[in-house]
DNA sequence: CGCAGTATATATATACCGAGTATACATATC
DNA sequence: GATATGTATACTCGGTATATATATACTGCG
């Protein structure tokens, strides 16, 4: 996920520069998760460039001058077309584990090659300590009073990594 | 996915060039998509530069020289540590439907802009329809006596797409 | 039949782009 | 001396598009 529509969809309530836009996104868009001041510059510079945004500077004594970023008509365009149409995540046929699977078996016998079962095997195990933890991370969240909508983030979390391992059995099955 | 692992796992078998690699990684490893013969050059040239790969020239008539990859030691060693190490998917706590839901509630009221409703409903939409897309690939695969584990890539991607629609689900309930 | 034109296979290299990380540069305040 | 305010630049990595050659195979037309 890319953090363009999110810089967009913060400067549709209105302008702001760089600095506030990071702290606004860490808090509202990516909850549990940090970003980097380069990212978020260049981010602006390249939706400056399309035309989906303009700056103008702000001066301040003693500080270098605030760019202040607004979304143009274009941008705005582009922001609602974005939230009208559904998530693009592409199918995704290849998979890194399935890579593992496929290479474990081709080469079987070779010197101290994981075998297919053990691949299989640890790949289990990681999921069943990341549901852990992302039961615990749950947990804590309660704890700390945060809010529902970040919670989802953490039920996406765990339906995946069950998915995760409703594969891994069906692999083992057809595999082994 | 990076394909450096994959053609790590190729050349354990025996030394290769580009030109092959690429055919056998079609092949074997992410059937049912394509590559770019520019990922593989330059992934390559990153293996070499990481001594994980050597290669020599071998000349032909008429035609470019081969450049003939082969594992070294290190590769060796690398391809088997991540053999034995289970995958790393750090989690990911950020999610475009995420973002769409929290702009689409923040947004309401704004110009023509879409409900935190509808972005549900485009989701499961389009989810839907690929759930559809998979099985018909499915339904293809079969009589193309496409062999089983391929399949398993088109498991995965149906069991992914449940566990979305699941989610989806969820969201709706907690905020709705 | 022959020939031109076109697609496809063999083989690599380069330029470019977007997303993300690391780091540098300033200053003020606690 | 750490932390907050503010921006900029260089770099890496994964991936796409395109350029550069040549050989072979097929296709249609006169």
């Amino acid at each position: 996920m890319s953090i363009k529509h999110a810089l967009m969809g913060l400067l549709a309530k209105g302008p702001h520069h760089g600095y506030e836009l990071k702290a606004s996104l860490e808090e509202q868009v990516v909850p549990l998760s940090s970003l980097n001041f380069g990212q978020i510059y260049s981010t602006l510079d390249r939706l400056e460039r399309d035309g989906l945004v303009t700056h103008r500077l702000v001066a301040q004594e003693e500080r270098p001058d605030k760019k202040v970023f607004a979304l143009t008509d274009a941008g705005h365009r582009e922001l609602r077309a974005w939230l009208r149409s559904p998530s693009t995540v592409p199918l995704d046929l290849r998979n890194e584990t399935f890579l593992k699977l496929m290479l474990a078996r081709s080469l079987a016998g070779l010197d101290g090659a994981q075998s297919a079962q053990g691949v299989v095997a640890a790949e289990r195990r990681a999921s069943f300590e990341r549901l852990h933890e992302v039961a615990q991370m749950r947990f804590r969240a309660a704890e700390a009073g945060t809010p529902a909508e970040v919670v989802l983030l953490l039920d996406l979390a765990s339906l995946r990594l069950e998915a995760f391992l409703k594969w891994l059995d069906r692999c083992e099955e057809v595999l082994l």
